[in-house]
DNA sequence: CTGTTAGCGCATTCAG
DNA sequence: CTGAATGCGCTAACAG
């Protein structure tokens, strides 16, 4: 503990705390003499102001709570960090709690019982600090409608929705609409996708970008293009085997994430496809090893800082209670690389 | 703010506030009836403590701050988490900066007074902050003597450390050495490495241990095997193909990283070498992609989580002026995979 | 077993 | 322009 406080400045220049107070925070003018009397002994005598005691007076603590349900998923450092981005700006700090759910129940989100206490205690223990709002950020996007109740303190939510609250999402449908548009202009027409478990919004959602652009392009429609992979590298090998085997295999595959792309290009190289001569693929996440694999996966970035930025900003707002000025949603980028050719003309 | 204080509820339950406090700390024995009406009160009002006015009164927060010198490199993640099921168990809340470098200055770390700025402001809001503690996460492990000055305030660092202060190292030479060890039962002698930079200490001391490896198993030495880099792909790629080019290649190549040894299967590649049939590769850290990499790469993998584990847990020990019971550092651990075979006899 | 009270460090109202 | 005084919500003597 800095041992000093307001008082032992006070009286070291000799005027009131409260005079100290005022030139702390410029509430007030203060003669110039006066002025740097204070200063030169708050300059002295090292003193830090105690923000403890300043958010009890003030009633706010310039800090938001930050539940991640696992940090170690790859989301959530860039999310963060987007949010700390925002929060320098602003002076806002950041009461982290990490609800290390991976570790702790595994994928089964759908058992929210399994959870729902480490998420109340989360918001329990936030709301004991006193913090000014909450950003929730998910494993994945889903409904997470009556997980918490906040007590009326703001909340905003990333990777995750609630039918009340606010939350920041970047545009799914178009994003899968635009890796469908590249793959067509590249020549493709018989283009496959591997989706992610079906009970995830972003499944869907990139199924109907895909279901769009198949129509608007015209593309022939055959449903046997179409596989439910589970996010994992075994299913998007399985599935590409599936694809490739086909007695007329399609010429582009579309993975909704890079992992399941790893398998895509596995299951290629087993059954003699080079990519991306014999056959094109994509992958979703723009992940760090998209780029180390061979050859390098043209995939989509996640604008993950943005939302983290946007989900403070936001929330910032709402505690502010300024009208939110509805920005753009965070928008997905596709980053070209060397997994995507023209097809072979036949 | 949830409206209701202490007061509120002691009004309600015919009781002092100081009766009250008694219920909820447990600190002084409560007759049973009376008890019961406080709890009644709370339950009903639906009453939080503010951790707040706690913290002022009680002259300790509970909270310790984290710096991450960025959150988004490989290693913060999961020392955070470490660091987090740790906190869980002692009821501390981790209050989080960001200093993003690597956003900010990229890896030119010698420029200490780059980022001297960054450092003193988190410490500087921390210590504003009232935290008990505080951890500091580096990018990679460096002395940092003199970057920040905590007024008293405990500190423990991992992945860095300084000339006065506790930190937290995993066993980066023994590490090497076991690395070493494993690739010589497997059958080779002629052991090829790619260092870090360095001016990086792991670099440094896992190189020692290479050394201590080559001399204990009494290798035949060749400096022409040591080969130094800077951490990325390209650097293993580059010194890869200088090694395989050599009129007697080593039949193993041990990567100070798993980045460059993406690099190391490219230049093997490239050269016509299968590994890990004519070359075997190990990696270093067991970054998630080493696991998507054909072949799968063995590695060694980077105690995180431990590390952040020990680091908190012994801040704690210094915090409540414990005899710190000097722990084992967290240890890596050989992940053996498919990247490592016994060389071709002749 | 219970109540009264004095602060923790600071912002702010009210007097001057 | 400045100071005295009040209280934010809570803990912990102290007194009964």
């Amino acid at each position: 503990m800095s041992k000093i406080s307001i008082k032992d400045i006070a009286l070291k220049a000799n005027v009131s705390i409260a005079t100290v107070s005022y030139v702390l925070n410029g509430t007030r003018n203060v003669r110039p003499e006066t002025r740097r009397r204070v200063e030169a002994a708050i300059e002295e005598m090292n003193y830090k102001p105690n923000d403890i005691a300043k958010s009890l007076k003030r009633q706010h603590t310039n800090t938001i709570g930050v539940i991640a349900e696992d940090i170690t998923v790859f989301n959530a450092p860039d999310i963060i960090d987007g949010i700390n981005d925002f929060g320098d700006r602003h002076d806002l700090h950041i009461l982290l709690v990490n609800l290390r759910l991976d570790k702790r129940i595994g994928r089964n989100f759908n058992d929210v019982t399994a959870y729902r206490k480490y998420a109340a205690n989360a918001v329990s223990e936030l709301l004991s600090k006193q913090v000014d709002g909450i950003i929730y950020i998910g494993v994945h996007t889903r409904d997470l409608t009556g997980l918490i109740d906040t007590e009326g303190k703001p909340i905003v939510y990333t990777y995750g929705y609630t039918k009340d609250d606010v939350s920041i999402q970047y545009n799914d449908e178009q994003a899968s609409y635009e890796a469908m548009a590249y793959l067509i202009s590249q020549g493709h027409s018989r283009i496959a996708i591997i989706s992610g478990l079906m009970d995830s919004i972003p499944s869907r959602l990139r199924l109907n970008g895909y279901y769009r652009a198949v129509t608007e392009f015209q593309l022939p429609f055959d449903p046997l293009l179409i596989k439910m992979g589970d996010w994992e590298r075994e299913s998007g090998f399985r599935l590409a085997a599936e694809l490739l085997a086909m007695p007329e295999p399609p010429t582009a595959i579309l993975s909704m994430n890079d992992v399941m792309a790893v398998g895509v290009l596995q299951a290629a190289a087993a059954q003699g496809f080079k990519v991306p001569e014999d056959v094109s693929v994509m992958g979703f996440d723009n992940r760090e090893f998209s780029d180390y694999l061979t050859p390098r996966i043209t995939t989509m970035n996640l604008p993950l800082h943005e939302m983290g930025y946007q989900a403070i900003e936001t929330l910032y707002q709402i505690i502010n209670g300024k009208t939110s000025d509805t920005r753009l949603p965070p928008q997905c980028q596709l980053i070209e690389r060397d997994s995507v050719a023209a097809p072979r003309t036949k």
